[in-house]
DNA sequence: TACATAGGTTAACAAATGCGAACCGGGTCT
DNA sequence: AGACCCGGTTCGCATTTGTTAACCTATGTA
């Protein structure tokens, strides 16, 4: 709980009254490995914070394949940010790969706190900012690093992740198929 | 100039004092074709509303490849926004690849004004929502499409672009080799 | 114990794309 | 006219990655 508040303040600085405010929306959630956060189709309504386990977006097109967007560990917002912000249907699937706890809140109470505490859309700004530059530079990532690079970045940006979750989530993050990250895994073990 | 204000209180309303606030640090700006807005390596202070002309963002990685981020046509926002919003130095060059209008101000003299004006924070807000929605996006497009259904969405996203620049500003921004973007090209010619 | 299942690796082949070089047509300058 | 130059196309070949399928191991379950 705590840790939720550092992680806020740290991004932008909030009034007592606005933290409190925003307390009062908060409500805990378990989330069972394998079940879902948000789905796409619908106009998603909350948002949510990772304090435990591991979650990730991805993406499903009609021929079902799936892309791995992003993957959370806490502190981590969690939501179907694009639809919440936006107003349009959600195309982001966000699921739980590990039992998580999430401390949930609908957005619109959110964002109907924005003109009573400047302090709140602050923090939004900021939040969107940082959205931003962090897209931007997995933008590109993907598109001048190739696979090996992405990978060795992965296991910086997340030492724990890979023994905790597939190689198949891993390297659909990494825009690759399970045997593509094979392959580069074989090729790093025998170089390093 | 009223083309700028129509475009950004579309994206968010402005009281009267906020418009003449933002008026006056507007400055008219000519940049002629090949001349950079922007240059990688500055922590960059100026943003800009273009108004005529078209402009590219683009990465340049150690070896000098080059990949285009993005294709500004009027009226957009220019500028090293992940810059101007983290601090950190940029990335990203801003060229004109034809004689443009640019609209400039400091940013600061926007971020500054944000405690008088809780409108011009709102807009600032939108604006990165906006701008992370949009990146998103992208970065569906870029993984989950291959070169040839990218090339048909940049045909409908910029139907005028094609004939203004030069095929490789297409292919860079596409993320393929001119040489592969004229396969495309070619193999489209044949069926459609 | 025996079986089924899931995740990871590997091999053989196919498809997409990059790379280097050649070629070509339309401008432009002298 | 002649000599460039630039941008686009094309060719042949190499590289990367996807696809399909087989196989292996660990784990869970009847």
């Amino acid at each position: 709980m705590t840790a939720i508040f550092d992680f806020l303040t740290r991004i932008s600085p909030l009034s007592d009254d606005a933290q409190r405010v925003l307390l009062g929306m908060l409500r805990e959630e378990s989330l069972g490995k394998g079940n879902y956060f948000a789905l796409a189709g619908n106009v998603e309504t909350q948002y949510g914070l990772l304090t435990a386990g591991v979650m990730r977006a991805f993406y499903r097109n009609a021929d079902g394949e799936e892309y791995n967007k992003t993957l959370f560990t806490p502190v981590s917002f969690v939501g179907a940010y694009a639809s919440l912000v936006s107003g349009q249907p959600n195309q982001i699937y966000l699921q739980a790969l590990t039992d998580c706890t999430v401390w949930t809140a609908p957005y619109a109470s959110l964002t109907s706190n924005y003109d009573r505490f400047p302090d709140l859309e602050r923090l939004a700004r900021k939040l969107a900012e940082r959205y931003y530059v962090v897209k931007e530079q997995r933008e590109l990532e993907i598109v001048m690093l190739d696979a090996g690079e992405r990978y060795q970045l992965f296991q910086q940006q997340f030492p724990t992740l890979e023994q905790l979750i597939p190689q198949y989530h891993i390297a659909s993050y990494l825009g690759i198929t399970p045997t593509q990250l094979s392959r580069i895994r074989r090729s790093f073990a025998r170089n390093d």
